[in-house]
RNA sequence: GGGCGCGUAGCUCAGCUGGAUAGAGCAUCGGCCUUCUAAGCCGAGGGUCGCAGGUUCGAAUCCUGCCGCGCCUGCCA
């Protein structure tokens, strides 16, 4: 509703200027005053316009205000300050669209989003630097969705790449198993451990034994042929460790509509596809001479924003004639956009517990009716920022070979990496030199088998938050508690991965994470779960909740609007969808996660205010339980976008 | 060298397209549980918004130049 009396204001005045001054270049902002007293809405158009008319603001704002016509839901314009027109809603009017549920209908928005995310390389154990990507990207999918887009989720499986081929090189060097015995070891319970121990031993193995590098390129050639031992040997660990991602991944309630897997961009000949356009425009050329003599590479001119010299290019296929990871994602990006002239085929993975089918790419035809994937009018890549130069070369392809509308809307969704602080990588055995120790956070390698597992973490705050539970409610059944206390850690989880803007390195620190006071997840739980327990309560004593919109009227709401408090209150409350468009509009998840806190706070505070199953005056009492009960469904809808569940009791 | 990002309270961070007295959490100190669960609430202290210029009626926000830190700059991804 906020929203929706914002954008009519901000119409009439835009109708205004073009009618009364022929203005129609000068976008109209609206703001929201500093000061509550000031009013809801802020023009400080007067400003814009001073320059342009010639005429101190303050004369322009008395000036505006009195010939702007009445709009519906505002009660007045005042001029303040040096010039700014404050606006104040009719509150009567207000509530009662609140009340009798007049809220805007999310309109669709023409054309599909492809949202790529987690893509963690199957070989190993996810960590908590997936867990950002993987958070970050389902967020923001449900963001898209909450404002009317339609969106497709895709998680890229890298399954013949060099970390998968380097425990494949494990596997067979050096614990001597066949592709059996590891599909047989697959079967146990957390293979993706074993696998991440096993390549740290590899990695340090090519430390000690350069002249084993040779071992990766054997298995790289044998996936790549998809024949021999080898090969079966990375088949059996990229497609189990896919699984174990998507089992962690489940327990913070994320998933996927589709699977696309490099396997198949390989078979499918989408390369080779795309090769062919790469080379006919021009876009990467064969070079003869200079360190990258035999690859076949992109002019850095194509890329690069700043002066770099020319031999700076990028090499998209190597002398051995295999492609670079750029050039799969060349032909990855194009398809996605319906620009290849290919497709993949599918088949159902697996079917999640709400119904929804999770469907996997394959290189022969199969019976299953698949939906439309890829042909998106728009694409989000959410990749750590130390890969935008890659991903600069990737959108420099797309425009190469001409589309470059696509490779605007082609966008990389980038965030900073998770690093440990000092204190967590002493808790976790951690070494670190006298330098590190002094930093304000260690950046840790999964290549060395460092860094926090994600399901180790997500256990850990589980079990912290099963102590919390108990201590609390010691006579609920313990797979109660335990239900509670699973949503209250992935609840802590997810919204510690969000709290923070995109662009700022998380130092994870582990006694912070595992914290459930202030501003955290569990706090905005804790509001939702007391609004929820008046309403129980109020609903066991009378019966049942009162019918609000027969009880109170437009009348009633504007009686108890007036009370400044109750005001300040529903009108924080009502900001829900201002707060997540606009976070969509900056691309920022973390905006909303504030907003879901603030709110939480602002509940907290008429929570502590005003009783309200004691409250004696009726309307009064009516007026307040409604209050709950919007506060209650706001709580649940921003939590909601946020991926977090609100749990029976904490 | 070049590219990207960061620098705001003791610590960790917000601050939307420039706007009216710079915010929050943690930590510290002091209060509040016989009233809808104290994972809560109230209060206090704490800031030359890295530095210097510039644009503007107005700059934490935009521009330029410095300083400091991080990441990238691979025939790994």
């Amino acid at each position: 509703m906020f929203h929706r009396l914002e954008r009519r204001l901000q119409r009439v005045v835009a109708d205004h200027l073009r009618d009364c001054f022929g203005i129609t270049d000068l976008p109209v902002a609206l703001e929201e005053p500093r000061q509550k007293s000031f009013g809801e809405l802020a023009i400080p158009v007067a400003f814009q316009l001073a320059r342009r008319l010639r005429k101190p603001p303050r004369a322009i704002a008395e000036e505006l205000a009195a010939q702007l016509p009445a709009v519906e839901g505002i009660a007045s314009l005042e001029v303040a300050g040096g010039g700014y027109i404050n606006a104040r809603f009719d509150r009567g009017y207000y509530g009662w669209a609140l009340l009798s549920g007049a809220e805007e209908v999310v309109e669709p928005v023409p054309g599909k989003v492809i949202v790529e995310h987690t893509n963690i390389n199957p070989n190993k154990a996810a960590h908590i630097g997936h867990l950002r990507n993987a958070v970050l990207g389902d967020t923001f999918v449900r963001m898209l969705r909450a404002v009317g887009r339609q969106v497709e989720v895709q998680n890229y499986i890298d399954n013949t790449g060099v970390q998968v081929a380097d425990v494949a090189v494990g596997f067979h060097f050096l614990e001597g198993k066949s592709a059996d015995e590891v599909a047989q070891l697959a079967t146990a319970d957390r293979f993706d451990y074993y696998c991440w121990d096993l390549y740290a031993r590899v990695s340090a193995y090519y430390q000690d034994h350069p002249e084993a590098l040779a071992w990766r390129q054997q298995a790289l050639h044998a996936i790549e042929a998809g024949e021999g031992e080898l090969a079966r040997i990375a088949q059996v660990v990229a497609d189990n460790i896919m699984l174990a991602h998507l089992r962690t991944m489940r327990r913070l309630g994320i998933t996927y509509d589709v699977l696309p897997r490099e396997s198949e961009i390989l078979k499918l000949q989408f390369w080779a596809t795309a090769f062919e356009l790469l080379k006919q425009r021009g876009a990467i050329y064969y070079e003869t001479a200079g360190k990258n003599a035999g690859c076949w590479v992109m002019p850095a001119r194509f890329f690069s924003k700043g002066s770099v010299p020319e031999d700076e290019s990028k090499v998209i296929v190597r002398s051995d004639g295999t492609v670079t990871y750029v050039g799969k994602d060349i032909a990855y990006q194009l398809w996605k956009f319906g620009l290849l002239g290919k497709d993949f085929y599918y088949r159902p993975l697996l079917v999640e517990e709400d119904g929804h089918t999770v469907w996997v790419t394959t290189d022969e035809p199969q019976p299953y009716p698949a939906p439309q994937f890829g042909r998106a009018t728009e694409v989000y890549n959410v990749i750590d920022s130390r890969q935008s130069y890659l991903q600069d070369v990737v959108a420099a392809g797309l425009r190469a070979l001409g589309f470059t509308e696509q490779a605007e809307k082609s966008i990389h969704f980038a965030y900073e990496m998770v690093a440990l602080s000092p204190r967590t990588c002493v808790e976790l055995g951690i070494e670190l030199n006298e330098e590190d120790r002094h930093r304000p956070y260690v950046e840790v390698s999964g290549r060395k088998g460092l860094g926090v597992k994600a399901d180790d973490f997500i256990d850990k705050l589980i079990e912290r938050a099963l102590e919390e539970v108990s201590a609390r409610h010691p006579d609920e059944p313990l797979e109660e508690r335990r239900r509670v206390a699973t949503i209250i850690a992935i609840g802590a989880l997810r919204y510690f991965m969000l709290r923070f803007t995109r662009n700022v390195v998380i130092a994870f620190d582990l006694q912070e994470a595992l914290s459930f006071e202030g501003e955290t997840g569990p706090y905005v739980q804790y509001a939702a779960v007391r609004a929820r327990n008046i309403l129980r309560k109020y609903a066991e004593r009378e019966g049942g909740l009162p019918d609000f919109r027969q009880v109170l009227g437009r009348e009633a709401m504007a009686r108890q609007l007036a009370f400044e408090p109750f005001w300040q209150l529903l009108l924080a409350a009502s900001k829900a969808e201002v707060a997540i468009h606009r976070a969509v509009a900056s691309g920022e998840p973390s905006h909303v996660a504030k907003y879901a806190f603030q709110l939480a706070q602002t509940f907290n505070t008429f929570y502590h205010d005003y009783p309200v199953i004691h409250e004696q005056d009726p309307e009064r009492r009516t007026f307040l339980l409604w209050m709950t009960e919007y506060f209650r469904s706001q709580l649940h809808r921003v939590l909601d976008v946020l991926g977090i569940q609100v749990p029976e009791y904490m």
